[in-house]
DNA sequence: GCCAACGTTGGC
DNA sequence: GCCAACGTTGGC
């Protein structure tokens, strides 16, 4: 099983969404995420729900990966925000996993705080100009936050 | 709202 | 295949 790290702006989805249901994570148009979800993320691993873009960035909670990296139909969808019109339906080339709630923290574990701590300071989601959306977490990463909650 | 970082695009 | 221009992300 591996972890990671899912970031979200909390105005198009927050963690409160998925408290609500399950949810495809469609959308990503990022080649090196892309590969994440298509070849790494399998039913079963978990990972961290982030908020980004918002008031206080950080980790609000865990969640389950429920289905493995499949075909994003919402690159077909004309009328989806995420549509690529370059993209045929023969030839996928963006990929999506169903994720579930796990815990919503009862705090949230800051930006500031992960790059106060000696241990989860090398985290991607700590470091200067990272973009992705989807970055893997170690181990002791991951059982150091769950310890900070 | 600014701006640094960096992925993507497209002309050559 | 190089690289400048452009667009997007995301912390501050």
């Amino acid at each position: 099983m591996r972890y990671w790290l899912f970031k979200s702006e909390p105005g198009t989805f927050s963690i409160d969404d998925l408290v609500k249901k399950p949810t495809h994570w469609d959308g990503v148009r990022n080649y090196q995420v892309r590969n994440f979800l298509r070849d790494d993320i399998k039913k079963g691993d978990r990972g961290f729900f982030y908020h980004s873009s918002c008031k206080v960035p950080g980790i609000m909670g865990t969640f389950e990966v429920i289905k493995s990296g499949y075909p994003d139909f919402t690159a077909w969808d004309s009328t989806s925000d995420h549509y690529d019109p370059t993209c045929s339906v023969d030839d996928p080339r963006w990929y999506m996993v169903d994720v579930r709630l796990i815990q919503k923290f009862n705090r949230v574990v800051t930006l500031d705080e992960i790059k106060g701590n000696p241990v989860l300071d090398k985290m991607w989601v700590a470091r200067r100009g990272n973009r992705l959306s989807i970055t893997p977490v170690t181990e002791k990463e991951w059982k150091t936050v769950l310890k900070l909650v």
